[in-house]
DNA sequence: CGAGGTGGTTGAAATGTTTCATTCGTGGTG
DNA sequence: CACCACGAATGAAACATTTCAACCACCTCG
């Protein structure tokens, strides 16, 4: 805990060296192989390492290496807590392997996804993960063109250049929409949108798909487009669905994410309408907030910080293991009813 | 965008000065200095950097520069919004100034903490922003002690050897607090904890102080401890809140943050109890989330962005500026009125 | 006594970039 | 024609680390 006067530059291995009286190589040594050098000498070393306050210069290991030891992730709204939940699975793996994380947000926008993106190839991190914007955009060949490891998540690969991470988002249209015939609902409403983000489409001809197997005449099952998956969305949505006239207005509402849907909630209660009595809630990715809502939501569950691990284990094989097979790695996601659709008594 | 056959090793400048018959100098030059380097060498450097994909690598101009391009921040919980909020506006500032931002998450660990900061240290980050778990640990001050500017976020310095940025949590539970007496609130509880966590011991204080002020007795402010801010513990407050003698039983809650008050208001809603007129609940934060509540939350509001940008902003200054000086910016806060305290008719 | 091994240490090379003093060539000026 | 100035390009050094072949005592065994 002794310390040089600071003298502006940070110690090096070389004035450890200097100060231990052995050469440059030991102290690498002493940091890398502690076993070849004696015990006296190692000693000597630490001490002059404490006492000098050294800190490993990781960007010089970095250039030596030739990689860095990072991981990145690029996430597509910090807005939403389920991917944060996702960035929370993906930073225990990381850790785990002794690895930092850099978080990013694109907040949904291309531009600034690709600025992400510059960045951390040039920091030449270990793997990308990454939830796009647009899982076709040419930046993101570019990265596996040249040769960075990335992993798509929550979001199935098509082409297959890569390994993706996701839940069965058709599936989930089916669990949500199949609850709510479940208990008697005729008229239903789809909130979501836009039709750009693929995650609402296929949850969305999940619910087209089990609504037609139920004989379930097609216009009784009313899409109300949003323009992005947020809360502010769900009230507006709520807004549309309250002006409907009673004869098509639907009982039950399958939301694209538990965003649209709280907001959606906020809407209903303040309007004087009953959940689930007037209008039942089906929710999707079970983010906390959805249990903590005053009508505590049912929702469909992703298993979001497993689904952030995958990602983490895929990337880093992908990095480490030279005939290395890439993975479409497919979850199922479960119905978590509560009293949004009457599953349980309040 | 033709490529060479990838030969394992990603192109250097000096690849690319091969290809363009120049020197490796004057690729450097046509990276930093275009306008020193005639039209016609730049053009042909170009094209060869664009023909190889060169991609500059950033640990090598760190080691040569002596510091990163890239900004930290350590924050207290990641599944707090209103921490990703704080994190928006610095980011913002990074991007501004074109550096990276890693954000790292120490959920509230003083062991992951630490291990966060040695890995930022090491790699020698601009600086460091951080919402500490304990202002006072000693890792903190060993940060400082090594030159790497530091800043202190929403948790204003003691010691003053560095900047912090904060809003006066003491007014805003005045603020707070005054709005329930205003609303003619006789008993009144404060819900938060644990009180190793400043931000709440200061709450408490100006919700103390003004109840004092206006006379009332000091057994009608019933303090409810928790074990940490979150919904979950807001939900077992308001049980044992529930359980309270009715002649005991407050009115009204004001609670450390909006995560508490989101939970404490769930399980006033499950249990019968009307919002606000059986309980009224204040918040503090103002994260998106409260306004999108059932019974849209009452909340006293930081400017979580602002308090980002600030903090990015002197963080920045003490690392380019050699006679900067240490600020403590503080915030007033604000409080917004909603429905929970039945200042907005529903 | 010499050969061979061994545990410990060393020195040099290599990583990719930036900087800066130097050199080169050319065109203008006295 | 000699000199200078100037724009353009160059080459070497420096940054902090890791790796690896070489080296050095010293010991053991034949």
């Amino acid at each position: 805990m002794t310390q040089q006067p600071r003298n502006g530059r940070a110690p090096s291995v070389k004035d450890v060296a200097a100060a231990a009286g052995v050469s440059l190589g030991t102290v690498s040594n002493v940091l890398n192989r502690p076993a070849v050098v004696s015990t006296a000498t190692r000693e000597r070393v630490e001490r002059a390492m404490a006492d000098l306050g050294f800190v490993r210069n990781e960007s010089a290991r970095q250039l030596r290496a030739g990689t860095s030891r990072a991981l990145a992730y690029v996430m597509l709204d910090g807005g939403n807590p389920f991917f944060q939940d996702v960035a929370e699975g993906i930073e225990i793996a990381a850790d785990a392997a002794d690895l930092s994380l850099f978080v990013c947000n694109s907040g949904g926008r291309a531009e600034r996804e690709s600025r992400h993106l510059d960045r951390l190839v040039q920091q030449r991190v270990q793997g990308i993960l990454i939830t796009p914007v647009d899982p076709d955009a040419p930046h993101l060949a570019e990265i596996a063109r040249r040769g960075t490891p990335f992993v798509m998540v929550d979001r199935l690969s098509t082409a297959g250049g890569h390994c993706s991470v996701a839940v069965d988002d058709v599936l989930g249209g089916r669990i949500a929409v199949e609850h709510l015939i479940d208990r008697g609902h005729e008229r239903v409403a789809f909130v979501g949108g836009p039709g750009s983000v693929g995650q609402v489409r296929e949850r969305c001809q999940g619910a087209r798909e089990v609504w037609e197997e139920f004989g379930r005449p097609a216009e009784d099952l009313i899409h109300l487009p949003t323009e992005a998956l947020t809360v502010g969305e769900g009230r507006s949505a709520g807004e549309r669905l309250a002006g409907l006239p009673s004869r098509r207005r639907p009982t039950a509402a399958f939301c694209a994410n538990d965003l649209l849907a709280l907001g959606l909630l906020q809407h209903a209660v303040s309007a004087g309408l009953r959940v689930p009595d007037d209008l039942a809630i089906v929710g999707f990715d079970d983010i906390d907030f959805a249990a903590a809502a005053a009508v505590p939501l049912t929702s469909v569950r992703q298993p979001r910080q497993e689904l952030g691990r995958t990602a983490a284990r895929l990337v880093l094989d992908e990095a480490a293991n030279p005939d290395h097979r890439h993975e479409q790695a497919t979850f199922v996601p479960a119905l978590v009813a509560r009293a949004s659709t009457g599953a349980v008594r309040r």
